[in-house]
DNA sequence: CCTCTTTATGGTCACTACGACTATAAAGAG
DNA sequence: CTCTTTATAGTCGTAGTGACCATAAAGAGG
């Protein structure tokens, strides 16, 4: 920050990109826009836009969420920044850094495609790639990032509902990590770990299920695990 | 990413801010710039600088890592980016974007203060209090961030000479994590790890030490820790 | 109505990891 | 030669967890 004198410096254009994940059909998914416009016209794209004069980075995003999933209240969303591009030919017009941001969705409303953004869709995630600019790696990197804080945090509860059951829990791990885990096991950690959830006082869910109800639980206070809860095969990597 | 006709958008500046940690007498430090113009003159500050017009934020940040070191081969040294800092306020001269890096050096080269930066000097973590803009916030949070990752990764031998005993490792966790570890326990847990420290063929080391002369380790091939190696009390975070 | 399937829930058992602790070895300081 | 200091080896009990097995409670289909 010092030396403002002696160096010219370039102004940039600095915008927001959003990885928007929610879990739809025991599928991840996340939220794309179609682009209308070159570069990368008719290509898809995690939405974002421009910081304005007046913004920061995080306000810029919790903006564009709003704008782009049509929800009244992103308030309580859980919305973190990832990190921040800024290679310089990641753009082809004009020089643009980009502050990445990944949100967290507990269901997915449909209806969306608010304001400035042509088409918005919900895309599996193993089906979103080729995407513009570089948002193939934004998305990898949030991928990576959501996968990593679920070992070791209560972000699980940001895909669920207000009220939901350990087997809804379970799947956003599962869903998440690509594996599968031990019911009981899984069960037997969550409770044990004070804070995680809470059950609701006194109900159990019918309708839905073809097996025996299950008991509803709440996001509780805590937001870290101790001790973490691993990946079946997270061991011995190297690189 | 999309839009760009239909908002016009404010250039910004774009800078990078370090926080290079070292340990020094056994304390955590850190490099720290003393500001030669308003505003915050006279005061402290995070070495960094403007990105250029060709750089990444990566790029510009190893560039100024070897300017306010002095030092001559700065590629193996771990720098990681933190997070970006956006606030509208925080440069009051103008609109300043600053992607903040991390830095950790083995030992501490007196010598620096290369190109631009008034004075730099080696601060002890403690006394780095009422730094110019955020720096106060972001120092806060590469604290963190780094003894967080120590939980986790290999990270620790960053903070070493090329060979190191297994005392100066502990002490690196015990400086940034500000806490005493079991002797014993902390060994059997880095040499439990596979790939984290490889011993040096046929080494033992005598001048320095008052007491029985410590074997030699180097830094193995692994970058994380399965299962981690956690702080004594950082369970139970609630918040 | 009965059986099969499905999901939820409760439990056991063995093994690993780890905190707390004791003991021994090998150097320098006095 | 003894004291201090640091490194290293090992022990013991407990928490956490992976791999199971068993039971409960619902719907589906005969």
């Amino acid at each position: 920050m010092d030396g403002y004198d002696k160096y010219a410096f370039e102004p940039f254009a600095v915008t927001v990109d959003l990885a928007v994940f929610t879990i739809r059909d025991g599928a991840l998914h996340v939220l794309l826009v179609e682009r209308g416009q070159e570069p990368y016209a008719g290509r898809w794209a995690l939405p974002g836009g421009f910081v304005r004069p007046e913004e920061s980075a995080e306000t810029a995003a919790r903006r564009e969420l709003a704008e782009e999933t049509g929800l009244q209240d992103v308030s309580g969303l859980h919305l973190e920044q990832l990190r921040t591009y800024s290679e310089p030919g990641r753009d082809p017009r004009m020089r643009v850094v980009s502050v990445a941001f990944t949100a967290l969705l507990p269901d997915a409303p449909e209806a969306h495609g608010g304001s400035d953004a042509a088409r918005a869709r919900w895309t599996p995630y193993d089906a979103a790639r080729n995407l513009a600019f570089d948002h193939d790696r934004i998305l990898a990197d949030a991928h990576e990032r959501i996968g990593a804080k679920l070992e070791y945090t209560c972000l699980a509860t940001r895909f669920c509902p207000p009220e939901f059951t350990l087997g809804e829990l379970q799947q956003v791990y599962e869903t998440v990590w690509g594996t599968t885990l031990d019911r009981p096991n899984f069960r037997r950690k969550v409770l044990a770990t004070p804070g995680f959830v809470e059950a609701v006082p006194g109900g159990a869910r019918l309708t839905g299920g073809r097996g025996k109800p299950a008991a509803l639980y709440r996001a509780g206070p805590a937001t870290t695990l101790h001790p973490p809860l691993l990946r079946p095969t997270s061991e011995g990597r190297t690189a």
